[in-house]
DNA sequence: TAAATTAGCGTACAGTTGTAAGCTGAATAA
DNA sequence: TTATTCAGCTTACAACTGTACGCTAATTTA
């Protein structure tokens, strides 16, 4: 087999046992590099031969739990083309994507109030995505003005993580009633940022 | 001197080393128990005559935050009654909080979503706190029912936590941003809600 | 084919951790 | 006064950490 494929693959392997280690009671600062090694089947020191520091594996990370939301948007918007209702399609998506992705999602949401500046920062970085094409999309739909629509955006994201982060511990049950509570409060920000006078 | 009260200040000063510990950096996962008797100038097998665990000191930090926290409110009470209006006089004074009190906030921000399943009830716990009181304020201010009440101060309480926690590692300027967005935020909410209807 | 590169390994070390065991001296109770 | 209690100490140990060093074997290059 080549050897840069052979290399690719045992990265992959020790970004995928990091990932796995990163159940509901570990964070990146509490996994350790030998941690990650033995879960991935190679020697501690063998790590560096593909990353040079635990953090820079998490950068890593956070950057693929980023790219893996954006794609969820990607998906979000094509659904909403085919109808259903802004509010509801997004909630749902993004309900479906913490189900299925909880640790990936779980990274994003521990990093973003971690002890690393890194991370936190790099966390902001994708959240800024989500603000971003949400204010972007408000303007175009609704003709609310630029900050208007920023502020309404920013609020509903923050609603969408912290609802987000209370649907990981949850059940089926209860997550059902979280979207519903959410798609509520979502319409609370929609129709109050229309009629709400700034300056 | 009398034992108890030697025992009560030791005691004291192994919860004061905790919080001094948690800055920007340290995690209650992440501090140890050597670390926090290096720092209340104890022996590390001393530590066991006040606390069983590292996680019962947690505990106990958490409680005393979440302490602050409550006559925090009760201040905002008295602040309002003074006149003021009541989202301006309460973003205000838990802006305020956060700055003089950063370690404290950070704490309850960082174990809230944090690896220990037991912190993270503690934490909600005296989330929950909020939540009734600003629901029973309210039904009693605006007549609203007691469901839109609730998903409005549910929503209120998850902005102002999460502006908090941008304001951790904000410059005096950029709190002052910060609170005016999150203002107007809580006035789409409060207008919002008023003209929602719900089922 | 011969030489160079390199992914992965084994060994090793110093530093940290939690905590068990037992001692000491001072405050308290009798 | 004498006996008891107990907060805090010292010493000790096994488990774990990150990472430096040098070797091996196989792929890649010349």
């Amino acid at each position: 087999m080549s050897r840069q494929l052979q290399k690719l693959r045992t990265r992959r392997s020790i970004i995928d046992a990091a990932f796995s280690l990163l159940d509901d009671q570990r964070s990146l600062s509490s996994i350790s590099l030998r941690e990650v090694a033995r879960e991935a089947g190679i020697a501690p020191t063998s790590f560096y031969r593909h990353f040079k520091d635990i953090d820079e594996l998490g950068l890593t990370l956070v950057d693929e739990a980023g790219l893996a939301l954006r794609q969820l948007m990607r998906q979000a918007r094509l659904r909403i083309a085919s109808g259903g209702g802004v509010i509801n399609t997004s909630v749902d998506t993004f309900m479906e994507f913490i189900s299925d992705n909880s640790n990936v999602f779980r990274l994003l949401l521990r990093e973003h109030t971690g002890t690393s500046l890194a991370f936190r920062a790099a966390v902001l970085r994708e959240i800024q995505h989500f603000n971003v094409e949400l204010t972007d999309y408000t303007m175009a739909t609704t003709g609310l003005s630029p900050k208007v629509a920023n502020l309404q955006a920013e609020a509903m994201v923050k609603l969408v993580f912290s609802a987000g982060a209370e649907g990981l511990d949850a059940s089926v049950e209860q997550k059902k009633i979280l979207a519903g509570r959410l798609k509520l409060q979502l319409r609370f920000i929609a129709n109050g940022a229309l009629r709400t006078t700034v300056d």
